[in-house]
Parts: structure tokens; C-alpha cells; sequence
DNA sequence: CATGAATGAGAGTTCATTCAT
DNA sequence: AATGAATGAACTCTCATTCAT
């Protein structure tokens, strides 16, 4: 890895938490500067423009979510397991400061939706990634034999992810945690009861 | 109603959509003349300033969403039909312009959570009174005879909000109908199935 | 006296005390109407706009000044009595909150030197008048006899002037009232050895 | 000196006599922006805002009058010959567009006092310290045996001062020079009288 | 006449971006 | 490759003035 590698991914680390809290807009350059402590110069020689970076935080703050879950997966071989590794993720999530900023992909989706194209595509992408990747498993425990045939198995990624990240941002923007412990409570239940054998 | 009033109802009616859209960083004071058709000076004298504007803006959002609920409950008697009235509402916003900018509590919460604490104050006050709407109507059921009377009340209603909020915010962000119908489709099973007697 | 001549008069009297504190530049119209009660309206009604405010406010402050001297002058029928009223006036004003503004002869001048040709002009002829009233005074004087023959009039006049002004603009500006009382003790030797018989 | 500092010091020289002329109210950002040829966002980049320009002139206003004075009081060792170098500078003011613009003390303080407090307190130390630095040659010269022992060394450092700005101001105000030439005369006499052995 | 809502130019300030060094 | 001073457009907000009511 370069130098120039190592300084766009420095300024990614430092950034990306900033863009998460602020959104695009409410970020400034100048915050960008005063994060990374490097100077104008330097963040425009490995970025084009605010865009990018701001495209670049965004893909960070997503994988940085997904790798909790493929940890936390790896140990879990059995689709429900992992399926469950979800729901841990994010209880655990409750106790500790990650998810009081909520989920990058709400917050990116919310702004981006109406005024930046560029974000909004890799928000739907990050969304339509997510719901695959939760298909997959449960195709997968169909498969294995742990998990009943006749589950509608988008319906439930769906819900899934709806119930999730309703738990989450309702849970951020309140301050009241229930919304997620609710959210995730009941979601266990349905894996036990609508999809378990 | 003086001229003042009639003045500022105007200016909050037309830019309201426009706060919800482009969030409250995003949005200019030039947005806001452009789409009022008025100065700057019009604005400022009967605004003290944007924040203002947005705070007025942000409750015009969320009473004309609860107008919704209410004019279709007032039809419904019961607590179950006051309920299922909510998600009559969402689902209706499914087909209508209603929904394509997604909830003003959330797109707003989302930004003024880490950058506007009196939006966020506002936001907070949302929540809650839903929150306590939703449990009233579940106490009254209950009183009715109508719902059991083992329900845990304040967490179903978390657990609606999230799933609502949910559904309405995945399907915003990603363009994809499923999340809020999967969420309102199983939210009205919860209803049928652990609330009705 | 009409009723438009009372409101002018009431304008004029609110305001300007306003103007000579904060100045021309630094006073806004809104600072007119908020002492006055009135509205814009009623201002612009009495007074074709701000400037025109401000110079019949600068009369009106100049005015006041005057009627102090003259009344006093009034019961001092020699022109050493009439001389030696100014410092009385003077020196009474460094015990009341009357000199806490400055002078306006002063204070219009110093901005409106560069800035306000019209205000300009009347703090040009209020100078010219106050060394023309001194002037008088000592001409007067050795006609009764009272003042030496040879003194140059115009001089005194102006070192008088000069005098009075400096003390009470260093002592406003320092907050320091020995400038004006130092001043005003040479100035009243000044008139016993030089001038008087 | 680096680049923003030569650039900071450019900004000052140039913008000092606007402010001295104009005044802090009367002065814009475009005024300051015309006599730089500098855009705004240069000034901004380097001054926090109007007011720390407008205090960085004030400085350099002032040391620019310390310094004629200092430079010719240099090559006068007595104390009575420095005092009469202050007599000297400003009379030769008189022919000069140096003082056509009046003492930036006056000229600051006049304004600032009810508008602007640090300004003030800078206007406030400005005086303070000429006043010190009158009374310590003074005192100097009784020490030398230059001056007599019972002058009043405070009174007439104010003394001093006061007839100086008297003279400078209303000289200034009304366009007529016999203010300051009267001033400077008599402040003359009383130093060969009152204080010279 | 008086009102006060509305005007529109201009105020002070910020910000993404550029470019000489 | 990095610096950081400078750009200039856009930002929020103010102000003297006007005019329909």
C-alpha cells in the first residue's frame, strides 16, 4: 500500500464517523481538516472533491457494520445461527456507543434520497445487498433442512430489515432504546416460530 | 386572521415539503423565497429566522400526518379500527405522492439528532405523543373488552412505531414498496392474532 | 401647534439621544421606532427619511445644550458672569449623566466630517455660531469696560472652544473626569488673569 | 514573515484610514474589500471578522502617530524638548493631510464608546498610556532639574492631552485650523511658563 | 394620516475549490 | 505530493424605504 493509499484511507477512517453525525450537507471541508489535521491541499490531492470522499465515508461506515455481523457469523455455521447473529449484533449494539449515531444507511438515505444521486444509488445498493445476503442464508437453511419450506423468504428479509432499522432510528431519534429492544425481541420470536423447524 | 398570520401559514405550508425533502441544512433561504414566490424580507419578517421557519415547517409536517389518522379514525370506534385506521394510512401512502418523501419525524430526526436540538426537542415530543396515542387506544380497547388485557401496551406500541417508521423509511430510501408492505401486512396479523380477544 | 407638528416634535425629542450615542451610521430606523412606539409609517409620514431625522435631531440636541448656557447667562449680566456660565455648566454636567453622552457638536461631527455632507454643514455652523456667541460675549465685555482692550478675541474664542470640547471628549472617551475638570479649572484662570480688567 | 502575515499587514495599512475616515459602522466588508483589491474571503482568511480588522487598524492608527512623535522626541534629550516634539508633530500636522482625518483616538473612541466595547477598552489604553507617557517625561525632567518640583504632573498631562484633541477635533469638525493653532500656541506658553526652571 | 407587511439591495460571513509556491 | 492563501459564489440576515389597506 502506497503512501497515497495509506493517507486516502486515514482520511477515510477520521471522516466517515463526521459525515455519519453531520450528513453531507451539514458537513464542512473544514471539518474534514480539523478531523484529520491535515490541510485543504492534502484531502483535495487524494479526493477529486467533497463527493467523493463523502462517498468513499459512506462505503466505510457500511462495511464496518457488515464485517460486526460476518464476525459473529463465522462462528454461527447454521442459517438460523447466523441469522441470529444479526439480532446480537445490534442488541449488543444497545450497550455501546455504536449505534448512537444510528445506521449509516438510514442516515445517508434519508438526505441523499432527495438531493444527491451519487449516494442515493449506493444506498439502494447497500439495501438491496443487505436483503440478498439475508435471502441467501435463508434459502440456505431451506436447503440444510432447518428451516421450513414454505416461508416467503424476500417477505421476510424485508420485514427484516424494516423491523431493524425501525428499531434502530426510532430508538436514535427518541432516545428511548425500547424501539430497537421491541424491535429485536419480536424478530427473534419470528425466527423461532415462522421460519424454524 | 390578520395579514401576518395569513402570511406566515402560507410560507409555512409551501416550504414544509421542501424542509422534509432537502432536510434543514440543505435547504436555503433562496429555496425557501423561490418556492413561496416571496423575499427574503417577507420571510424575515415574519420569521425571526430559518430555525424558526423550520420548527413551524417541521409541526405543519407532522399535524398534517396526524390529521390523516384522525379523520379515518373518527370513522372507527373501536380500538382495534382506530388502530388498523394507522395502518389504512401508510397503505393508502403507498400508492399516493404522500409517502414518496418519507416521514417528516424521521427524515427530520435523523438530521436534527446530532446538529439541531430544538428540532430535536420537536422530534422527541413526536415520538412521544405517538407513542402515548398509540397506548391510550390500547388502554381504551382494553377497558372495552375488545383487546386482552395481558398485553404489555408500552411495547407494542414501540413496537409499532418502529415497525411503521421502519417500513416507510427502507421503502423510501431504497424505492422498494415490500419493506412497508411486508411491515404493515404483518403488523395488521399482530393486531388479529395478540391484541384482539 | 398641529397634531403632525407634535409628532415631529415627539420624534425628534425620543430620538435624539439615540442618535447621539450611537451615531448616524449606528442608529437604525428600528431603533427610532422602538423608542417612539410609533411605526415606520408614522415616521416616514413626518419626515421624507432617516436623514432628515437625523438633522433635526442634531438641532434639537445642539438646542439643548445652548438653553443651559443662555438660561444661566440670563441671570449674569456681565461678560465675565456670561463666560464663566459656560464652565458652570460644564462642570454641573460632570455630575450629572447630561455630559455622559458627550457632545453632539462632537460626536455628529467626528463622523459626519466624511461621511454626511448635510450633517456636515450644521455641525460647520453650530461651531461657527458658539464662536460667534463667545466672541460677542468678550466684545461686549470691553466695551463695559470689564475685559482688557487688547486681547485678541477670536483666539480666546477659539482656544476656549477648543478647551471645553477636548475636556469633555478625552474625559467621555477615557472615563476619566479629570481631562474636563483640569480644562475647565485653566479655562476659568484663563478668563481671571487675561481677560479681566 | 510569511505570506499571511505580510497579507495581514497589507489588509491593516490599507483598510486603517477607511476606518479612520468612516468609521466601524459606516465601514463595510465591500470597502474594505475595494481599497485591497483583496476578495472577502481573503480578508476572512485572514481576520476572524469586521471587528479584529477594525481593532488591528485602531493599533495601527495609533502607532503610526507614537511613531512621528517618538521619532522626532529622539533626537531631543530634555524633557521640555520632548514635550514640545508633540507640539511640533501636530503643528505640523496642520500642513499636511496627516491630520486632515483627525485623531484616530478621537475618531474611534467618539463612536466605539456606546457601541463597541472592545474597541472602547482598546481607546480606553490608548489614552491611559499617552497620559503615563506625558507624566513620566515630566517627572524626568524634575529629576534632571529641568522642570519645577511643585507642578501638578498628573493635572497637566491632562491638561495636555485634552487641548491637543480639542485643537485636532473641533479644528477638524469645523474646517477652520485657529482651534489647533491656538491650542498648540497656548500649550506652548504654559510649558515655558509653568513648567521650564 | 397611519399602518405594518413587503421590498430589494446590500450587509457580514462561510464554503467548496483552486493554484502558486 | 503537500501547502494554505486566495477565490468567488452562495449563504443567512438587516435595513432604509414603499405602498396597499
Amino acid at each position: 500500500m502506497g503512501k497515497a493509499e495509506r493517507t486516502r484511507e486515514y482520511i477515510v477512517e477520521k471522516t466517515a464517523p463526521i459525515f455519519n453525525r453531520k450528513g453531507f450537507a451539514g458537513t464542512s471541508m473544514s471539518d474534514l481538516t480539523e478531523t484529520t489535521g491535515l490541510t485543504k491541499g492534502a484531502i483535495y490531492g487524494n479526493f477529486e472533491n467533497k463527493d467523493e470522499v463523502a462517498l468513499a465515508a459512506f462505503d466505510y461506515n457500511v462495511e464496518r457494520m457488515i464485517k460486526q455481523v460476518r464476525t459473529l457469523q463465522a462462528s454461527h455455521p447454521t442459517a438460523i445461527g447466523k441469522l441470529e447473529a444479526y439480532i446480537a449484533v445490534y442488541r449488543r449494539g444497545l450497550f455501546k456507543p455504536f449505534l448512537s449515531t444510528g445506521c449509516p444507511i438510514i442516515n445517508t438515505g434519508v438526505e441523499a434520497d432527495d438531493t444527491h444521486p451519487q449516494l442515493k444509488q449506493k444506498v439502494n445498493d447497500a439495501v438491496a445487498k443487505w436483503h440478498r445476503s439475508i435471502s441467501a442464508i435463508i434459502h440456505q437453511g431451506i436447503r440444510a433442512g432447518e428451516i421450513k419450506e414454505d416461508v416467503n423468504v424476500a417477505a421476510f428479509a424485508s420485514l427484516m430489515i424494516a423491523m431493524i432499522e425501525g428499531g434502530i432510528t426510532v430508538s436514535k431519534i427518541s432516545g428511548d432504546l425500547s424501539y430497537l429492544t421491541q424491535s429485536l425481541d419480536h424478530l427473534e420470536q419470528l425466527i423461532a416460530l415462522q421460519l424454524k423447524k
